[in-house]
DNA sequence: TCAGTTTTGAGGTACGCACCTCAAAAAATG
DNA sequence: CATTTTTTGAGGTGCGTACCTCAAAACTGA
């Protein structure tokens, strides 16, 4: 096969696309990566041939010829709750992989529930450095602000486990927040004995959409499906451990007859040590978020009677195909990034993986 | 920088090795491809050189310089159950995708239940054509047999769904069906009024070893927790809806007093015409496998109170990636590929993809 | 030590693409 | 029309690897 073979019945390449425009390969490339000088008749009959072609860049070849590194940043809550942790795990875990795939990633963590701090972070970013970034953050003005900025200097930004939909974010990598407060309802409701009791939902802080969702669904099941439960106000723990466990007693000196606990938020450890203090765990159902170390062994030992969680090492993994995708232009696997609302009950929880 | 630069502060690549080990590239080369004629010495040197640099090959380039192609080939049973038909829309559905990753795939159905068609196929496959197997059949000793002999042949094989232990399969990609079991227990006893009651198991056949291990794990969970719940032996509806919904109606009328049905297998369309039919459908508490549309349907309605379910579009993307890593003699990030027994309640269904 | 064999090195081509330069061709301008 | 400006083509180099050839060097055995 000659220098130009036909390459038949494979891939089209750029070579093919020049020779069924009729142009070189020279004005192929200006198209294909956005040059200029290339008139626009000339850039419509190159488009027409990667159309008949049906030609696709090799993603592979471009990024060896081009010697691209892609360089994305997680921006995570500095707290020391174990979903957090369990994240960063996962983005270390990840990021020997990824450099064998040029992608380098790094986190950085940001004072818990403060706005402004997280936006002041976002605006020193440099485009040269940070091709994406990946919040996980309250949603208010300051960060709307700061979130449209960036993009506006060309970096992918995405909403990770906590939505911000008012601002100009690509994509939302992480649960349904609605959903999973109302399957919490849902389990807490057929858990809870006769169908009646009182509820605590303790939830992260009024800042934290993803808490407030979950409330929100929660209430939305219990008043549709289940009349004799009695959900009382929700306990703000800033999705710490140690002010959690300080803040209960007041609760349940408040209210002795609480029979079910909703942990909506993070903080799991607090609330555990209380329980088992008090004695509290079996006498009060409890449906918490997220398993880990410590929240799968309450659900081994029935202190958890049921966990909603989603899957960290997926939403990691997932929003760096989905920075990915974004900066080279490429559509996205929508099945494939959907993270589940996954639920644990003590006979399916997924054997413990060691941490890397 | 000249031709051999230093390559300072990046991955080491092949030149980096050959300098560090004092040796050409062209003996680096037939080190890493196992070509003939290099001395032990000089492998172990290239070897040391490898370790030393932290040099790992480039399968981007490598594929592009090769001309790779994988080719890849799914057998599923002959069934028309909504189950396999998923899998087969998730096969179609990804090839496209894979096509640009220089992968093919392709599936074909297997007379179900039928060790010896399946291990005829197996035999006859070319490993010229073929660089993996993913088989979802029956595990018996003339598949083994088929099994041992194409690994011999140099190809990779994976079981899928169900797991072929006693074979040399290089993989199982699949849900813990014993476990599977035990949520199914663990749900059917909470579900169930006042935890007691007569529970009917429909199965697939006693040669899929996942059914029988689902079987094995709810009698344990039931055993140890109900004692009030008496299950009936399996009833074998063959994964074929419309036998199912023949069988049906005489258990039914041998025990009218049925008021749990863990459908561990899948012809779920016959079932649910069945309980439809009879009016059964909320008298029953059904436990049933897989989210497809059908029994997504019925859940959101009330004819099915949970579903066990694992994800197709998980165990073909996972399928894909164990094969990669076997042909390419890489290893598999575990937790990744771990397949998530799914909970689903009527709140936490995930909303419903478009079919490709 | 010499011929024979094995091992090694040097060099080239290719994969599909990015990016560069220079000159030729075509179009726009007055 | 000539001149300037814009557009296009031809060609090369490199990314990291595979795979090939040929000759030089290093070992082997007798």
């Amino acid at each position: 096969m000659g220098k130009h073979g036909r390459n038949i019945g494979l891939k089209p390449t750029v070579n093919d696309v020049a020779r069924v425009a009729g142009v070189s390969l020279a004005t192929v490339d200006r198209v294909l990566n956005g040059r200029p000088g290339v008139r626009n008749v000339t850039i419509e009959r190159v488009y027409d041939a990667i159309q008949e072609l049906g030609y696709v860049r090799d993603t592979a070849a471009a990024n060896l010829a081009r010697g691209r590194v892609y360089n994305f940043q997680f921006l995570l809550p500095q707290s020391n709750n174990e979903f957090v942790t369990s994240l960063e795990h996962q983005i270390m875990g990840i990021s020997k992989v990824l450099a064998l795939e040029r992608t380098k990633i790094s986190y950085e963590k940001i004072p818990a529930f403060n706005p402004q701090a997280l936006a002041s972070i976002l605006s020193r970013m440099d485009p040269e450095n940070v091709d994406g970034v990946a919040i996980f953050g309250p949603e208010t003005a300051a960060v709307k602000e700061a979130i449209d900025q960036i993009k506006k200097r060309g970096m992918s930004v995405i909403a990770l486990v906590s939505d911000l939909p008012s601002s100009e974010r690509d994509y939302f990598v992480g649960i349904d927040n609605l959903a999973a407060g109302r399957t919490a309802a849902q389990l807490m409701g057929h858990f809870l004995p006769n169908g009646q009791g009182k509820v605590l939902v303790i939830t992260g802080s009024m800042l934290a959409r993803d808490h407030l969702e979950r409330r929100q669904g929660f209430d939305q099941v219990i008043n549709e499906s289940f009349g004799g439960v009695d959900v009382l106000s929700s306990l703000e723990g800033r999705d710490d451990p140690d002010l959690l466990e300080k803040l209960l007693p007041g609760v349940f000196a408040k209210h002795p007859d609480i029979t079910g606990i909703y942990s909506s938020a993070a903080g799991n450890a607090g609330l555990i040590n209380f329980l088992r203090k008090t004695s509290l765990d079996d006498k009060v159902m409890v449906v918490a978020h997220e398993l880990t170390a410590l929240s799968r062994e309450a659900l081994e030992h029935g202190s958890f009677n049921a966990i909603i969680s989603q899957d960290t090492g997926h939403l990691v993994r997932s929003t760096i195909r989905v920075l990915r995708a974004n900066v080279d232009n490429l559509p996205i696997n929508l099945s494939q990034e959907r993270i589940r609302i996954d639920v644990y009950l003590r006979e399916n929880m997924p054997p413990l993986d060691e941490k890397i």
